[in-house]
DNA sequence: ATCTAAAAGTTATATTGTAACATTTGTCGT
DNA sequence: ACGACAAATGTTACAATATAACTTTTAGAT
């Protein structure tokens, strides 16, 4: 792991609970999460700041989109991996990982640097309907 | 203009709060510049309304990554464009709107359609930092 | 054992977004 | 023109999210 690095206690029940979830949660639904169903003492305030140590150390995946984090897919694995694609159901936050061709990837770095701008974000993100949520949205 | 579809005084007044800024604000940084700026009387509940409103009649952009709103570079023409993607600076909001290849888009919509997800939005958010706030982000 | 830096605790508050209901305004048929 | 209905806006309260600022605890290093 990098610098400033440490899995403390605190940091492993939050990482927990990432890995409990079926879907992206929130920094207040995964506090619940931990304190209902795992039985950890945290309050929003620290689960705030070790969501942003686990991001910074490459072990968690904060989707900006839905402002909800999701423990990073190759959490296991000490190779490089091609960026992350997430879909994201708009619904029910369900995401799915896959990966972005390489092809992809560089037309979206290539037009990012001809606007003079440098890419921030290591992942793409879509927002999608799941096939669940789809038959809904369809309904109303 | 679609259904529902009357732009009243008060809608102009926040279009053209979004056509002043120059970067992508939010809705509460919109109710400011209406007020204090162009002395319009706005809350912002309603400046959400509003706000929802000219996205459903394609006039502005709902910049989900940062929940900002800019307005459509095309809201003058009537013909159907591609995909737009925006580059958003994560320092300063500044936004640049570009065409997707449609490869690109193709590729997305391909990977998306085999997850059994459906597309749920029109554009693309990648989050860059523009020319100035690169430089000051190495700086920190 | 003591010092120090990192981590976690604590409290308060800023910011963002919506719900629920009241009032006003515009449009239609008569 | 008149009343009736729907759309738009006003108003208030509050829920949900995020961060600031300061204190206390913990873990290593010497």
């Amino acid at each position: 792991m990098a610098r400033g690095t440490k899995l403390t206690a605190k940091r492993s029940q939050v990482l927990e609970g990432l890995l409990v979830s079926k879907t992206a949660v929130s920094a207040y639904e995964l506090t619940d999460l931990c304190r209902n169903t795992l039985g950890y003492e945290l309050l929003p305030m620290s689960v705030y700041r070790i969501l942003d140590f686990l991001e910074n150390n490459q072990l968690v995946h904060r989707l900006s989109t839905s402002n909800k984090y999701i423990v990073c897919s190759h959490i296991s694995c000490d190779h490089q991996h091609q960026s992350p694609q997430f879909l994201i159901c708009k619904s029910c936050h369900k995401v799915e990982e896959v990966e972005v061709p390489a092809s992809v990837m560089e037309s979206v770095v290539k037009s990012t640097r001809s606007a003079g701008f440098t890419l921030a974000s290591d992942h793409l993100e879509i927002e999608c309907f799941c096939t669940d949520c789809d038959v809904l949205e369809e309904v109303e």
